[in-house]
DNA sequence: AGCTTATCTGAATATATGTTCATATATTCA
DNA sequence: TGAATATATGAACATATATTCAGATAAGCT
């Protein structure tokens, strides 16, 4: 059932080799805004290092503050506190100071999700 | 109420900074196993990277080819392939062979799951 | 004010990664 | 068989990234 006959994708320069118009256009369609996905796949980055994963995982049930982290994963408080950065910058770690110490916790409902799914996967 | 007093951990030979010891030792009680971590970073990592992330979103509805999918990302078709053997490697697609063409499709219920919470989060 | 502690920042480096190019494999059709 | 098409593979390169080190900032304590 498969009329495997290449076509050539609209005007644009580069002459493109398709085989289905249709579903590469529906596709085009469905697909979220070039902003959005960059923004979503920064969203899974930033969870896709063990250490970082690590980081949320622990931040998942306690707040904790930079050289727990570090001693709780064997790396620099310096390393931890750049990543911690990023996680800021993301809006998916919120932090609450307390004198010297500076707490750190999740503060993204979706994150938990996203966690949760993967610890599922993990289970079976 | 906290009690913030450095101390130092089990007797490991580097000396770790700790202030909160209790948390810690929880931490590391309800941590997964090292390997399921690795394997569990490497899902969302495979996630976290537009052309990917674009690609699986574009599997999520139709079953495509790899010159359907380097149309659509506007990347050589050896981009592509590189890419769906990360995805294979990680039993996240599946493919089935038609004469000279290959279509490819997810396999994974979890990736959908993920696509669609990150997708909540982009729609706010 | 100084001293200590907790965290942050920037530069540097070693490693990982995404893409391209050239080439190889596999399937169909003449 | 040989030509054409679809995909896969490996090397190469340019870029991104995680960590460490050295030094800066900020808060509490004496």
């Amino acid at each position: 059932m498969s009329s495997a006959k290449a076509k050539c994708l609209d005007g644009d320069a580069c002459q493109v080799r398709v085989i289905h118009l249709d579903r590469v256009e529906r596709a085009r369609r469905e697909t979220v805004s070039e902003k959005e996905l960059n923004w979503l796949s920064s969203l899974y980055k930033v969870l896709g290092d063990p250490s970082r994963l690590k980081i949320v995982m622990a931040l998942r049930n306690v707040e904790m503050c930079v050289c727990d982290l570090a001693a709780f994963l064997g790396l620099t408080e310096s390393a931890i506190s750049h990543q911690l950065r990023r996680f800021k910058d993301l809006a998916l770690v919120k932090s609450r100071r307390d004198g010297q110490v500076i707490y750190y916790s999740l503060d993204d409902e979706h994150v938990a999700e996203l966690l949760n799914i993967g610890l599922e996967h993990v289970a079976e």
